[in-house]
DNA sequence: AAACCGGGGCA
DNA sequence: TGCCCAGGTTT
């Protein structure tokens, strides 16, 4: 039996759908934001150590320590040779410091033994030390270009209060949330749809004070701020 | 399912 | 001051 509670409906496919196709349109139209992450050519490697710095971390924080750390850091090889006092210490400013440096260290380790490529099937990444379902998602998508959501708390927020809450607290667990962000990037340039829904989130359909004035998709969201 | 990590940004 | 941030791991 399925519930309501854990299947995507009919009726919040179609919002969803066209939820998308807005904000792909105005993310082509240059609404998103630009990081240095985005830059067409980032090797892999960057990628993967961003979206570890990116974890309960502001965006344009990363973004100020971003030349700093691929400078002392190139490669993998640098963050393997690195004594782990050291990256611990260089990751201080961002915080979450002795769990990023055993992070960063275990997918050196791991890169180190696969040429510096990842799997690419899902149960096969959530081996791999340090790899999560956001990071999982954000490998296949960015390595193997396969149409994944980055489902993470602004992805989440977006689609709750468009569509409505999730049942579960927490994100990774909710089924119904899972499908909905998977629908939600089902067209368009995987990364573009991801990137699009992340920038609404964080300068439109903000956490705390959400700007549902000036938002264009207001008239079809079931969110009302007040 | 909930606790934990953590410094910085912002109201 | 208190809440929040492109989560993963441990209990």
């Amino acid at each position: 039996m399925s519930s309501p509670d854990t299947v995507l409906g009919t009726g919040e496919k179609r919002k969803l759908t066209l939820l998308a196709a807005d904000l792909a349109d105005w993310y082509r139209q240059g609404g998103g934001r630009s990081f240095p992450w985005r830059e067409p050519g980032t090797p892999l490697y960057q990628l993967v150590c961003v979206e570890v710095l990116l974890q309960r971390t502001r965006a344009e924080t990363v973004a100020s320590f971003y030349h700093r750390f691929f400078t002392r850091f190139p490669g993998w090889q640098d963050l393997a040779e690195a004594p782990v006092e050291v990256l611990e210490e260089f990751l201080k400013p961002l915080g979450l410091w002795k769990r990023r440096a055993a992070s960063l260290r275990a997918l050196a380790a791991y890169a180190a033994k696969h040429d510096g490529m990842f799997p690419n099937r899902y149960e096969e990444l959530l081996q791999v030390p340090a790899v999560g379902q956001y990071v999982a998602h954000a490998i296949l998508m960015f390595q193997h270009g396969e149409r994944f959501p980055l489902i993470d708390v602004n992805m989440a927020r977006v689609v709750e209060r468009f569509v409505r809450p999730r049942k579960l607290a927490d994100i990774r667990h909710d089924p119904w949330l899972q499908q909905a962000c998977k629908w939600l990037v089902r067209r368009g340039d995987p990364k573009k749809v991801n990137w699009s829904v992340l920038d609404h989130a964080a300068l439109t359909c903000r956490a705390r004070n959400p700007d549902c004035q000036s938002c264009f998709v207001s008239s079809r969201c079931a969110f009302k701020a007040a």
